[in-house]
DNA sequence: GATGATAAGTGGGATAAAGTGGGAAAAGGT
DNA sequence: ACCTTTTCCCACTTTATCCCACTTATCATC
């Protein structure tokens, strides 16, 4: 069921407590190490990625003028979202309140190791979307074999 | 002494007072120090740098090829509006009435730190922007980067 | 498959740090 | 010199961090 490698892999759950925090499972801190970076991600999930993921992330926005509007907008949206992260004695960090709000992580949470990073979901919005995109990954593997042209989908709700 | 990756990231809450003061958040403060520039920006949003900062934040408009009427007058706009502060012992400091007045900041206030500089906002034009930004933030990161990022792997579980 | 041992995860109180308000002193202006 | 405005400093409030104890899960052994 579990399947361990030396990348970041699986699911995990976990439960935000009273204080916002939450653990980082244990197999995947391993992996990734204490010091993250937790930022908006897609589909109203977060992305929690080592500081070396990080900067990878960031290639492409880096060193624009600031002049231009859709660097401005693509930097307030990646830089502004992300905050650095530190794991506790006990694994645990803080989740900011804007990206908690943003996630919609109400108490269960659901960890997605991704190899290069790890999504976090709030539990039920994980349930939904996953069953959501096992339909459309049917559907578009029906498309393949009848060589269909158009592929594209957007699970989302 | 928690030395972050010198980086301004993230996204802060402060509350303007009664004299017109507003903390700079330590996180931020810890990074950009304490003798600061602040003038107008672009959204509605004011414009944070450190004096260092500053010379980088202006060849942003000054390294262009040529010496053309909108940067100019986009060198006035920033030149024009810009105050020196400098943080109290809590690390305040005081808006200038003018840029309080253009930001609209009435109480509430959100800082996002956006690596070379710090944007501050009123908190309730930052919500309404933050999510027209959420809505759009694909086609502008495709306009600027153009680049493969593929965020979803399917975890067969 | 049950039982105990060990590790992982959770809750909450104590302590420290950050942020806020306001008074007093200093500076500036009339 | 007096009044106004700004700056500095102290005390209080709030928020975050650390630490310890408890609960839950996992794994090995019988």
């Amino acid at each position: 069921m579990k399947r361990q490698a030396g990348m970041l892999l699986g699911q995990y759950e976990g439960k935000v407590g009273e204080k916002s925090r939450i653990a980082l499972p244990k197999k995947l801190r391993e992996i990734i190490g204490s010091k993250l970076i937790i930022t908006l991600g897609y589909e109203n999930s977060l992305i929690i990625v080592s500081e070396e993921g990080w900067k990878a992330l960031l290639e492409g926005t880096e060193g624009r003028p600031f002049i231009e509007k859709p660097a401005r907008e693509t930097q307030r949206y990646l830089l502004g979202g992300a905050t650095f992260i530190e794991l506790d004695s006990k694994g645990r960090f803080v989740i900011p309140d804007y990206l908690r709000r943003f996630a919609k992580i109400k108490t269960e949470a659901v960890f997605l190791g991704l190899s290069r990073y790890i999504e976090l979901w709030d539990k039920e919005l994980w349930e939904v979307y996953r069953l959501d995109l096992e339909k459309n990954i049917d559907k578009i593997s029906t498309k393949l074999i009848n060589k269909d042209k158009d592929t594209k989908n957007d699970p989302s709700t």
